[in-house]
DNA sequence: GGCCTTTTAATAGTCTGACAAATTGGCGAT
DNA sequence: ATCGCCAATTTGTCAGACTATTAAAAGGCC
């Protein structure tokens, strides 16, 4: 009767965890229980969740396991826990949600249509400066790699799984072939963006626009070394894919 | 005798935890010090650190606290664990590298000037774009925070830690007024960059330009909604402290 | 000999229950 | 009203046992 005071919108999932997901270890299923959770804003931002006593009982696992899932949360800036006054939701603007796994659980549930914008521009403002540093430092590991990434989306198409996954090994070659490390870890981010993009297509197959000879435009402007092209046909191409994804969003609500 | 086989350039600190670094809770000190010795090389990718009840008796901490410090590590993507094998340190390429725990280790020890250059490319990127899409969304709560930072700035110079902060405090309110969330939690890895390059300067006592008219003309372009012009002497302050911080490294080797 | 299946052993994962440390908030003395 | 002290609450840490997973070794089959 305790411990449900200060509720936010939505339900809290309390259903035990062990007999729902079988799949992957207690903590890690229950930190993406949790992580999702404050995403959706059924716990916001100040609010302190129940003590651990409390919340290991009533998801029936231990107190070990509850206190891993909250340290994985507090790893990406989600929680924050001290003595006597618990564990509390942090401010949004301290969740580190370019964290690939916090990006996944933000799209478990229909992310908002601002978010996905807000990816889009990241997209623009790196991927076209990063097309350009790779046409300038790619190796020849980094080539292979997208040519083929290349071959694969030509054979596989964006509607099977292992195509898309090309379509990402692509955008993934590319960023660490601009030999900036602190760039190329945006890439899990920018592959975000891409996996959504390609999602509101799929349900639109109206605008199904081939995106090989995009892809190929930029990969080639790379293995040239042709650095001003690079950035361009990057540029093009990522403006394209927001445009499709806009109209899609549009049509689909 | 045992868990001193594999080792890596440098040397593992061994000691007991509790007596050296009084300083925030147990897990949360081992996984400072594991993730520092991660980024520095002396646990390199790939290599299985000793198991938990080696490990644990070896810090002469309970496996509790030894494992929450692992699950913390894990979710900035620098360790990965499993039944039989083991935990092992995963491909550079997967680090969290712009998680701000992990940015904060990563200049525990003085970070490769390659690095340094990385996070000034991002800088330059990302700072421009973001001071130009500032213009046009800023809110009077933006405005103020960044106006408050300047007046800081300018009575404390950067030579207190009060100075320092503000100049930390201009970039982020900078970010948050630019209305992209992703954008925005690049704030804390601009801020590493910002905050090294000030401790170069430092250093070199030489150097030593006053940085507020910078800031207060890419604060005045914000403020009046100029677009281009926030862009633009924005990316020019970014490109000084780019120069200053370049010639600094090369006098102090 | 080579391939498939079974067993085994090493490791992380989970559980329980206890005690320690920290810190807030109230109480009381001044 | 202010300051310092005390107590209750909560996370933090500990110890030891048991479970689940899985890589690798052993064994059996063709």
């Amino acid at each position: 009767m305790n411990a449900y005071d200060k509720r936010g919108r939505g339900d809290a999932t309390e259903t035990p965890l062990r007999h729902h997901m079988g799949q992957g270890r207690l903590h890690g299923a229950l930190a993406h229980r949790l992580g999702v959770d404050i995403l959706r804003g059924v716990y916001r931002q100040g609010q302190t969740l129940p003590n651990e006593m409390d919340s290991s009982s009533t998801l029936e696992i231990s107190r070990s396991a509850y206190r891993e899932a909250i340290r994985i949360l507090a790893a990406k800036g989600m929680v924050e826990s001290r003595p006597k006054t618990g564990t509390r939701v942090t401010a949004r603007t301290r969740w580190n949600i370019l964290d690939p796994e916090v990006l996944g659980w933000m799209f478990e549930t229909e992310p908002s249509e601002k978010f996905i914008l807000d990816l889009f521009e990241l997209r623009l403002i790196t991927e076209p400066t990063a097309a350009a540093f790779a046409a300038q430092r790619r190796q020849p590991e980094h080539i292979e790699a997208m040519d083929h990434a290349l071959i694969v989306m030509a054979q596989q198409t964006l509607a099977t799984e292992a195509g898309r996954q090309a379509d990402l090994d692509f955008h993934d070659a590319l960023m660490q072939a601009s030999g900036n490390e602190a760039l190329a870890s945006l890439s899990s981010s920018i592959g975000a963006a891409v996996a959504w993009s390609t999602r509101y297509k799929q349900r639109m197959a109206a605008l199904d626009r081939d995106p090989v000879p995009d892809h190929r435009a930029v990969f080639e402007a790379i293995a040239r070394g042709d650095e001003g092209d690079a950035r361009w046909t990057m540029e093009s191409l990522v403006r394209l894919a927001l445009r499709d994804t806009q109209r899609s969003m549009q049509k689909l609500g």
